[in-house]
Order: C-alpha cells, then sequence, then structure tokens
RNA sequence: GUGGAUGUAGCUCAGUUGGUUAGAGCGCUGGUUUGUGGUGCCGGAAGUCGUGGGUUCGAGACCCAUCUUCCACCCCA
C-alpha cells in the first residue's frame, strides 16, 4: 500500500461488531415507533437546494453540504461574477442540490408534495443519514443518523404526550436515565414580550439556552452584547436562576412575569395541558419543564423537547418541537406538525460509555461444521441444509482447513457450537457436538442437536 | 468558521539535550508428534515514525504547510 486509503472528515466505517449494537439501537427506536402506530418513510439523501436553504437559521445554511452540478458546472458562471470570488453568489449557479441537514424538512416536503395521497393526521417514521458541515468532536459527526418520528395534520396536545411517551419507552428500553426536558415556544415570546423586546426572540433563547454551561452573569453579557438593556436583563433573572424539578413554582412565578402576555399565556396553558394528560400514564423517567429549553432550529412554534442523559456527558441525544407552520414554506397552509429525533449516534456513545449493550450475543452463526474435506464434505453440506431448514443460523468452513484454524474461526466470532462430522462420525451415524464455551463435547444425533441449538 | 492540542507496527503506547540496523505489550502468523479454539512454551512477519517541504554533516525528535483525530467557541443529534 503506497497510501492508504481513508475517509472524509467525520464520517466512520462501522465493523460487523458496531453494526449488531447499532441495530440494536434503531430496532428499538422502530419497534417503539410502530407500537405507537407509525409508518415509515425515506427520501434522497440529495433534495433541491432551494428546499434546504433557509430553514435552518444563517448558521445552518453554512452547514449545508452542497453538491457540484455535474458536467461543465461552471459553463454558467461569467467571467466577471467568477473574478468577484464571491461564493456565495457563485455556488447558486453552480449547485442546485445538497445533502439533506435533517430529516424534518424533507419530510414537510413530502407532505407538501403527496398531499393529496395522505390522510391526516400522518405519522411516519424515517431513519436515515443525514449531513453538516460542521467541525467534528465527540459525538458531533458530518454524517450521522437520525431517528424521526413526526405526526403531521393534528392540533392536538395528546401528540406531544404520545410523544413523550415514546422518548421514556425507547429510552427505558434502552436503560439509559434521562432527563426529559419540556417546554414551549410561546412561552419565551411571552418572556421576550414582557421585557420589551420581542423582536429579540431569538437572541434572548440562544442565549438563556446556555445557563447550565455558561452560568447567568456569562448569559447576561451575551444579552447585553445582543443589545438588551440592563433593565430588561434584570427582568429576566428571577427565573433564570428557577432550577430544579417544581414545575409549579415555575408556573407560578412564570405567571407573574408574562401574565400580560397573549402569547406567553397559551404557552402556559399548553404546558399545563400536557403535564395534565401525562398523568394518565406511568412514564419511568423524569419529565422536567425548563424554562432555559431554547432550542436553535427556527421552525418550532409551539412544544420543544430535548432528552440528556443522566450519567454521560453527551449533549442532547434526542429532540423536536412542535412546528405549525413548516409545510407553509412549500405552499400548504395551516397544517401543524409535531415530531421528534433520536440521535443514534450520540445514544450509541452513551451506551458504549455507560456499558449499557445487552451481553448476550447479538444473533450470529450458532453453528460451525468443521470442514474435514472432499468426502465429509457431502454429509456436511446435508447437516448444514437441514440446521438452515429449521432456521439455525450456521455455516460450513468454506475448505478443508487445520483443525486450529476452523477452531479459532467460531472462537473470534462467538459462534457457541461447533459440530465435528469426520470419519469417525460418520462411520457411526452420530455427530459430535462441541460447546465453544464450555469446552464441553458430547456425541449427538441431528435431531437432538436442532432441538438443543434450537 | 475562530482558537488550541495531537498523529510512532492492526491496536494501546515507549523512544532520554537532534547521532549507528526504531522498541514493548496486546493482536496476527508458524511450531508445540498432523481430529480441537479460548490459558502455557518456542519462533516469525510486520512501521517511507500522518503527508509534503525546509534547517542540519545527520531529524521520529527542530521549523513551515497540509490532512486526521481530540478540546474550547459557534452551533447542534
Amino acid at each position: 500500500m503506497a497510501h492508504k486509503p481513508s475517509i472524509p472528515k467525520g464520517t466512520r466505517d462501522f465493523s460487523p461488531q458496531e453494526m449488531a449494537k447499532r441495530n440494536h439501537i434503531f430496532d428499538t427506536i422502530k419497534e417503539v415507533y410502530e407500537l405507537f402506530g407509525f409508518s415509515q418513510i425515506e427520501t434522497p439523501a440529495m433534495e433541491n437546494l432551494s428546499t434546504l436553504m433557509g430553514k435552518y437559521g444563517e448558521e445552518g445554511d453554512k452547514l449545508l453540504f452542497k453538491v457540484i452540478n455535474s458536467g461543465d458546472y461552471l459553463k454558467k458562471v461569467s467571467a466577471d461574477e467568477l473574478a468577484t470570488a464571491d461564493s456565495t453568489k457563485i455556488i447558486s449557479k453552480i449547485s442546485e442540490k445538497g445533502l439533506r441537514y435533517d430529516l424534518t424538512v424533507p419530510f414537510a416536503r413530502y407532505v407538501v408534495q403527496h398531499r393529496n395521497d395522505i390522510q391526516f393526521p400522518f405519522k411516519r417514521y424515517q431513519i436515515q443519514p443525514v449531513w453538516r458541515a460542521d467541525r467534528p468532536q465527540r459525538g458531533r459527526y458530518r454524517e450521522f443518523f437520525q431517528c424521526d418520528a413526526d405526526v403531521i395534520g393534528s392540533n392536538s396536545l395528546m401528540n406531544e404526550v404520545e410523544i413523550i411517551q415514546m422518548l421514556d419507552k425507547v429510552f427505558t428500553k434502552l436503560d439509559i436515565n434521562v432527563v426529559i426536558k419540556l417546554n414551549n415556544r410561546k412561552i419565551l415570546a411571552g418572556i421576550a414580550e414582557s421585557i420589551g423586546y420581542p423582536e429579540k426572540l431569538i437572541d434572548i433563547t440562544v442565549a438563556m439556552d446556555k445557563i447550565d454551561k455558561i452560568g447567568p452573569d456569562a448569559v447576561y453579557d451575551e444579552l447585553r452584547g445582543k443589545g438588551i438593556d440592563d433593565d430588561a436583563i434584570q427582568m429576566l433573572e428571577p427565573f433564570m436562576n428557577l432550577q430544579g424539578n417544581d414545575t409549579n413554582q415555575k408556573m407560578n412565578c412564570l405567571g407573574e412575569f408574562i401574565g400580560d402576555s397573549a402569547i406567553g399565556n397559551r404557552g402556559m396553558l399548553e404546558v399545563e395541558e400536557v403535564f395534565d394528560r401525562l398523568k394518565a400514564f406511568d412514564i419511568k423517567n423524569e419529565v422536567e419543564l425548563d424554562l432555559t429549553l431554547a432550542r436553535g432550529l427556527s421552525y418550532y412554534t409551539g412544544a420543544i423537547f430535548e432528552v440528556v442523559a443522566k450519567d454521560a456527558k453527551m449533549g442532547s441525544i434526542s429532540g423536536g418541537g412542535r412546528y405549525d407552520d413548516l409545510t407553509g414554506i412549500f405552499g400548504l397552509k395551516d397544517v401543524s406538525g409535531v415530531g421528534i429525533s433520536f440521535g443514534a449516534d450520540r445514544i450509541y456513545d452513551v451506551l458504549t460509555e455507560l456499558d449499557k449493550f445487552p451481553k448476550t450475543q447479538l444473533k450470529g452463526t450458532q453453528v460451525l461444521i468443521v470442514n474435514f474435506g472432499k468426502e465429509e464434505e457431502k454429509k456436511a453440506v446435508k447437516i448444514l441444509t437441514q440446521l438452515r431448514e429449521e432456521g439455525i443460523s450456521s455455516e460450513l468452513f468454506p475448505e478443508s482447513a487445520k483443525m486450529q484454524k476452523q477452531m479459532k474461526y467460531a472462537n473470534h466470532n462467538n459462534i457457541p457450537w461447533v459440530i465435528l462430522a469426520g470419519e469417525d462420525e460418520l462411520q457411526s451415524g452420530v455427530l459430535s457436538l462441541k460447546n465453544m464455551e464450555s469446552g464441553d463435547q458430547f456425541k449427538i444425533t441431528i435431531d437432538e442437536l436442532i432441538s438443543k441449538v434450537k
């Protein structure tokens, strides 16, 4: 090898062992989604750039991977334009496709495009990779999988409640202790309104969101930097300091604060209703009203969710919210949706850190038949076929290699049973079966073997 | 995108103020009287020291660039 081949920054290969673990995560999520009545769709890796641009804020546009046009892609660019070296201007001429940044926007596009075939409310789930041209770090990749579930075409807060149940169920099944954080964009809007800066909603919420990380003083500094005056900042203080999980206290404090804001009040009512409806269900994990939870995506309009693992240092491992008009941008008005996304790659990292992957061997080959040579192979093939017909994953070593090599192969691949069918066994008509874990070996007939391994 | 670290056998890492043929453990591989893996013993292969330049009589060590990974910021799953 002259130069070792490599893969692009922030992308990864997955080994068979890793795939077994990843599938454990995907299967768990899928199972819960289907249990709640969601059905699966897929959309292309590439979307038209016009579908993606402007949906994720200014930062998001920068993080989009653009796909350069095929053929002579510079043909449409004049020499003058090229000379300006203005990449933002030129990009629109040389690229009209981009890799999807998330699954929600492509879904909105899907809903609008197929509106006549869809029966609302439409509950779909989607498990596919997304791409972001971010700088990679731990738990942060340029290609990663999202596992989305959305209900579109229903305003009922029952959907929010179901989503919280699904979050709870998935993380309970995966054995990760989490805090499910809940907030509402309308409350945040009420706060911005009450301190006199309704137009600074995004700046205020982005700053508030960081309180856990950088502390109140740094948040106030950032707000000042955004042009919020000290009086307004002072008004924020009381509930910036509201910690813990006392929902009533938070709501009371909030009521006094944003009582005059119509939108704020609506947000409070929504949150109250969600908590109220939630009482009818047995939720295993903590559900916390977190008034500082903001979430960057600009399309959220109501409930917002975020899930954080209690026992691992990792950003959010799941997030979502309600968006009242995502399809509006694509020409379909007044269709509200609410959804969540599990970050499978981060969940993988958390499970690895906490050593929480199931210990029981994830299903692989159960039986290896040792290959003793041409003659014995004929009998071995029959046994192999019989085992497979019984639904037992089994393989015959493809060549009559040394016994040591074949045993090592079984060992390395965690194959629990090895069948020895050599000259002796063919004579006597019984097989030798070896348990690779205990090392025990005994004579057995094929039928006994099948019932034992099955 | 901004700032800071990192990169030596497949993996985890040693490598002294620049000085002969670059080391260990694990893994891999061969043997241990040829029908038995995972534990023992003996042997072996394996590295253009991330890549490309430069300084020097001499560079794995120093300088520059570039890439990767990691860390902080931004933002986020």
